[in-house]
DNA sequence: CACGCAGGATAAACCGATTTACTTTGGGAT
DNA sequence: ATCCCAAAGTAAATCGGTTTATCCTGCGTG
């Protein structure tokens, strides 16, 4: 059988011949077409089983103007949040009987082009992009240049062209700061770690925006850049260094999982307590985060849903089932309250966010 | 431009006609064949660049028996490490002209069996496979019975049909027991918290052979399971309170990054001090053991050389460059040195491991 | 009974490349 | 001048499906 299969794989043509009728009659039956005879459907299905015939999806979709193929280009697929993406789009395309072709664009807006004239030469039915910066980068320009059928994820606002997905990060940093400023914290620094992107952008105005609403008093520093770990080391001990003990804020929001890794550390060299002395909030929350002593507050990102939302914008439209004006979809994230924030010492989640289209 | 492209995109048939020779000619051209006259082929460059014109990969492969794809299966996409592999291979088939598919197989066996046979159904020239648990499960067996072209990653050993290619746990584990033995412990834990997979064991077997060899008297207690988080956690507990003051380890080897999370967590929780009260060193570094307080010592995976190493060897069987009995790689693993082991408080990364074959 | 029509089936064209088998061309040797 | 051979070029076959245009075959109808 092996070797079998190694000399010549049967084709729709052997199937055909075994079944005693046509290539195209096996063809019709494969893909579900109702105008065939049941006698006829049931003889190429047990020729199928008998050959173990398989259909070659690249023969398949050769003729088409679409294949049953759709693309995902991410920055990155060494990260979590985007590792679970990937899963969650390969597990819809399955569904739908697509496959999945992904690529790392790391962080080079060139490469990200060039990977999105890529999936064109496959000829993908749609095509997910999670852009290095925003909608504004070359990966999304060129898909508008392809006329390609797409979805752009995570790091947007809302597009003229394409649908799009993202975290609703205005909501939850608004919900940070209902928590922080709620429990009297009067002096906050919002620190960042990573490439300013439209996320990063949108979690500050969201924060500063409710904070400043519940209380126009608030002090609120912020902290950002994307500089080497060590320098960012050097810059948070330099800043508590400058804000010593009643200039010091009480409670940090830092706006991404490798901020609050380098604020916790910095917390723990300085020897201050949490929450009591300093409480932390950090976005994007990670497995260690609830194994930490104290552990972290942090806004999970509904990275799942993420996926399937965009999973089934992408295939309404590769479908036609929707035409009208791109949506904007802003998922609810999720805020894990745990003991870094000096809140309960149990873990709560908490839905924040208004969800729905904009 | 755009509007053109959507209508129809430029085939090799445009391309000859507006270079004013045959399709064939034009092929031979874009694959690199010699047999072309200079100004013809200066022609053919020149009707590419005007028509714009992009092979299609899917036509492109349609005729051979193996096509420039290579396929990779593996557990999760998850985890950092097999993000990094990804990203290695990745960067490694399209240095050699090849497309890459991932898919993950989520710890099913039959899942990775059935994937195995959608990337025959490809027609992929080659295949990276990563067993859920070794080289004797379903997907190798699939590669076997299909007689496809592929190496087997990180939770194998040797296997009689296919290259492999791992981290050299034995060798790591070892001098992870060199470390601990040398520095005087005589009561050491080594603590599982994952499936308990072909590494897992190799690992206990590495520490446990040299950690004997040094000292024949040391006492050496096991804790493995894979239950949930919280299940673990009690057992750790329990097994602590058991083993109280003079009969408590003053040194744990965790033997997966989950498991470093979990004792690192149970460390904090009983107000052991790191590493005056209790060492840890972990298998398999992450990013955050850099960064709490005190650091943890780990070993850490050279998957940048195990990705090149997969690819490398996939390539070579695939060109039949290489035709001999498998090889079986061992990368040699780096000990990151730093606080939680009571040595040193830089980190110092040392090279482990005898390497090449075996 | 001839006609029309719909449901099924199929032969053949097609998709866009590669590869084969054959033809043409040019140049050197005889 | 003739012959031969290698280099260069091409028409056509091929890959394995899908789709189209056509062709039956009955069955209901006027």
């Amino acid at each position: 059988m092996a070797a079998d299969d190694k000399l010549r794989r049967a084709t729709i043509h052997d199937v055909a011949r075994a079944a005693g009728v046509s290539a195209a009659t096996v063809s019709k039956v494969l893909r579900g077409v109702t105008s065939v005879r049941a006698d006829n459907a049931d003889r190429v299905r047990q020729a199928v089983a008998d050959l173990d015939y398989r259909m070659d999806p690249v023969a398949s979709g050769l003729r088409g103007e679409q294949r049953r193929i759709i693309g995902a280009v991410l920055p990155d697929l060494e990260s979590a949040f985007f590792g679970k993406l990937v899963t969650g789009l390969e597990r819809a395309a399955e569904a739908a009987g697509y496959h999945l072709i992904v690529s790392a664009s790391r962080g080079s807006e060139t490469r990200e082009a060039a990977l999105i004239e890529r999936m064109n030469d496959w000829r993908v039915a749609g095509c997910v992009l999670v852009p290095v910066r925003s909608e504004r980068g070359a990966g999304a320009q060129k898909l508008r240049d392809l006329g390609m059928t797409a979805v752009l994820v995570d790091r947007v606002s809302a597009d003229e062209r394409f649908d799009t997905v993202a975290s609703d990060n205005h909501a939850a940093s608004a919900a940070v700061a209902d928590l922080l400023i709620g429990t009297g914290h009067k002096h906050v620094l919002l620190h960042g770690a990573t490439q300013i992107s439209k996320a990063i952008r949108t979690r500050v105005a969201g924060f500063e925006g409710r904070a400043r609403a519940l209380d126009p008093d608030v002090e609120i520093d912020e902290l950002m850049s994307d500089e080497p770990f060590d320098t960012q080391r050097g810059a948070i001990r330099s800043y508590f260094e400058e804000h010593a003990d009643g200039a010091r804020p009480t409670a940090v929001f830092s706006l991404s999982q490798h901020s609050t890794l380098l604020v916790l550390s910095e917390i723990r060299r300085m020897g201050l307590t949490m929450p009591e002395d300093i409480a932390l909030v950090g976005f994007d929350d990670a497995d260690w985060m609830q194994i930490t002593w104290p552990s972290i507050t942090a806004v999970a990102q509904p990275v799942a849903t993420i996926a399937e939302r965009a999973a089934r914008a992408l295939f309404a439209r590769i479908e036609g089932e929707s035409t009208g004006f791109p949506v904007q979809y802003l998922e609810p994230c999720t805020m894990l309250v745990r003991q870094s924030a000096g809140q309960g010492t149990h873990e709560t989640p908490r839905r924040s966010g208004r969800g729905g289209q904009g």
